[in-house]
DNA sequence: GCCGTTCGTGACAGCGCTGTCGAGAAGCCG
DNA sequence: CGGCTTCTCGACAGCGCTGTCACGAACGGC
C-alpha cells in the first residue's frame, strides 16, 4: 500500500480511502491512486486487515469428520455456498470423529480468530467444553448432526432415534425378528441415539435384545465388511441388518455380495447416492444433508448479525425410503 | 499476550519465548509464564504472526470444482492430510468449474497470503494466466487434474486420453460399433483429451465419427440424464455409451434405468463407490485419486522446502475396471 | 474582508506479534 | 577485585492496515 502511495504521489490514507471505496477523494486523485493500483497489481492485505480492532476475519470453520464422507461433503458444500453469499470463506477441517483431534484442529480455527464455527461434534468420548471458552469470547456456534455435550449452542439435528425405529420398525413389519445392527463403535457420537431407537423398535414389538445382533466396528467400509461377517457368523445369524450410517452400508453390502446372501434384508442409515440401481434397490432412512449445512450456516449468520436470543435447536426429520432390500422377507 | 506478561509480571518478549518455546528463559519464570497462559486461557494469535515479514502464513489453498464431486473430496482429504503432517492448515474453495469464478476464489485466497496454491483448472474456456502474478510472487503453485492453460507450473494429470481410448476399444473389442459418449460441455476443461481419446479408439478402428453420437451437457446429473435421453432419441441410437465423468455416470445409469434398456453397454469415467454392486456391475476408467492429492501436496512442499527446480509433470495411469456393463454386446 | 463551514488530505497511533539489540546480573578467570 | 564472558530479560521498532484527528484550501454568508 504505501508503494502504491508513493506511486500515485499521495498519502496512506488516501489509498486505503481508495480501496475500501469510502467518500472524499476528489474525482482526479481517485484516478491516480487506481491506476497506480492496477499498473502495481496491488491486491490489499487481508491479514494485516482482520488484525485491526473490532475488525472481522472474514471466514467461519467447520469441523467435520472427513471430506471424504457424502454426507459431510454436501453439508460443507452446502456451507460453502451460504458462507460465499454473505463474502465469508470457509476453512474446513477434519476431527476424523476423534475427540482429541477435535480439540486440536478447533484450536488452529480460533488461533486464526475465525468469526464463527460450526462443528460436527466428534468421538463416542470426549466433550464441547473445549468450545465454551471460544463462545464466551462472543464466537457464534452451530453444532450439527449430532447434539454437543457440556456446550450450550445452537444445534441443527436429524432424528435419529426416530429415524432408526423407522427402520427397525419396517423390518420388523415384513416379518423379521433377528435384526442385525452394524454400527462404528470406536468413534461414533451418533450411536446411542441410533441404538436407542433399535431398542425402542424391538421393545415396542416385544422382541427381546439380543447383544450379539449389535457389531460395533471401526469407520471404515473394511472395518463394517468384517464386522457383517461376524455377525453373519453367530448362531442364529439375522435376516435383516441395519447399517447404521453410509459407511457401514457399503461394507455390509460388501460382505454380503461376497458371501452371496441375496436375500438378507438391508436398510441403510444416510442416502447412498445410486442406491436406486443396486443389484438389490437399497431401502434407507434418508434426511436432507444440504439443509443441515444451509440451516447451520444461516443460524451462524443470524448470530453473527447480532442475534443474541437463546440458543435454537431444529431436528430435521428423516424419512424411510423404500426400494426393494429393506421389503426382502425372512 | 500482554496480559499474559502482566500477570507473570515479566517482558512482552519473555512470554514471547515461551510460546515459541526458545531458550534463554529460566526455570522459575519459565513456570510464572506458562502457569499465567494456563490461567489465562492464552492462545498466540495466529492472524498477527503471519503478518509478521518472513512468516508463512502457514495455510495453503485448494481450488477444487465442487466438494460434492467424489473425486474432489478424495483430493481433498488426500492434501489435507499432508498439509497436516506439515503442520500446514489447508483452504478449500470451490470454483463451480467457472472460470471467472476460479480467478476470483484465486484472488481471495491470495490476498490471504496463502504459502502455497493447488488448482484443478475450471472452465473450457478461461486460462490460469492470473495465477502467473502470485508465481511471480514465489507462491508455489500445483495444477492437478487437468493441464493449465498460459501457466507454467508443476501438473499431476491423469492419461485421459490413454483412458477414454482404453474404454472405447473395450467397447469396440465386445463388437459395438455405435458408441455414444455423453460429456459435461460447458464447464469441462479435460473434454477435449477425453474426445480425443474416443477419436483416436474410432480412428484405429477405421469407424467413422458421427457427430450426433457426442452429447454435451450440463455439469449435473439430471443434465447427464436429459442429455442421455437425447442420445437414445437419434436415428441410429448408441449400444454403447461412455459417460465422460462420475456425474455424467450417474445421469447415464439413471436415463437407461428409466428406459428400461439394461442391454446398452456402459463404461464410465471415474470409479464410483459400489459400481460393482449395480444391477448391472459399472465397468469404469479409474484411476488413483488418493494418490493425485499426495503427489500434489508433496510436490508443493518440496517447492516450500526450497526446491526451485523446472516445473515437474507428472502423468498417472488409469486402468480399465470390466465389471460387466461394459461387457455387453450390441 | 472576516469568520464559520465544508471538503480533501495526510500524520500518526496501534492491532499482536517477533527480531534486534542492549542492559544488567551472575559467574569465571587471573 | 577488575575485567571478561555468559545468561536472562525487556524496550522498541515495524509487519500492512484503518480510525482518529488535525490541517489547509475553498467557499458562502454577513
Amino acid at each position: 500500500m504505501a508503494d502504491v502511495a508513493a506511486v500515485a504521489g499521495v498519502g496512506l490514507k488516501t489509498v486505503s480511502r481508495v480501496v475500501n471505496q469510502e467518500t472524499g477523494v476528489s474525482a482526479a486523485t481517485l484516478a491516480r491512486v487506481e491506476s497506480a493500483i492496477a499498473s502495481l497489481d496491488y491486491r490489499r492485505n487481508e491479514i494485516a486487515r482482520s488484525l485491526l480492532p473490532g475488525q472481522a476475519s472474514g471466514s467461519i470453520g467447520l469441523v467435520i469428520g472427513n471430506i471424504s464422507n457424502p454426507c459431510n461433503a454436501m453439508i460443507a458444500r452446502a456451507v460453502e455456498q451460504v458462507a460465499e453469499s454473505h463474502g465469508q470463506l470457509l476453512i474446513t477441517v477434519s476431527s476424523e470423529d476423534d475427540s482429541a483431534r477435535e480439540e486440536k484442529v478447533v484450536r488452529v480455527l480460533t488461533s486464526r480468530r475465525i468469526d464463527g464455527l460450526i462443528v460436527v461434534p466428534a468421538g463416542r468420548d470426549g466433550d464441547q467444553s473445549h468450545l465454551e471458552a471460544e463462545r464466551r469470547l462472543g464466537t457464534p456456534i452451530v453444532c450439527i448432526y449430532r447434539p454437543p455435550r457440556k456446550l450450550e449452542c445452537d444445534t441443527i439435528l436429524i432424528d435419529n432415534v426416530g429415524g432408526v425405529r423407522m427402520a427397525v420398525e419396517h423390518l420388523i413389519a415384513h416379518g423379521h425378528r433377528r435384526i442385525g445392527m452394524v454400527a462404528d463403535g470406536l468413534t461414533f457420537s451418533s450411536l446411542p441415539e441410533r441404538l436407542l431407537g433399535y431398542r425402542l423398535a424391538l421393545d415396542s414389538a416385544g422382541i427381546g435384545f439380543d447383544e450379539e445382533l449389535v457389531q460395533l466396528s471401526g469407520q471404515e467400509p473394511r472395518d463394517a465388511a468384517a464386522a457383517t461377517d461376524a455377525l453373519l457368523s453367530i448362531t442364529r445369524p439375522p435376516t435383516a441388518i441395519l447399517a447404521a450410517n453410509n459407511r457401514m452400508t457399503v461394507g455390509v453390502l460388501r460382505t454380503l455380495r461376497a458371501r452371496g446372501l441375496e436375500r438378507v434384508a438391508v436398510v441403510g442409515f444416510d442416502d447412498v447416492e445410486l442406491g436406486e440401481l443396486m443389484a438389490t434397490p437399497l431401502t434407507v432412512v434418508a434426511y436432507d444433508t444440504e439443509q443441515i449445512g444451509v440451516l447451520a450456516a444461516s443460524c451462524l449468520f443470524d448470530r453473527l448479525a447480532g442475534d443474541d436470543s437463546p440458543p435454537k435447536h431444529h431436528v430435521l426429520p428423516t424419512h424411510l425410503v423404500p426400494r426393494g432390500s429393506g421389503e426382502i422377507r425372512p
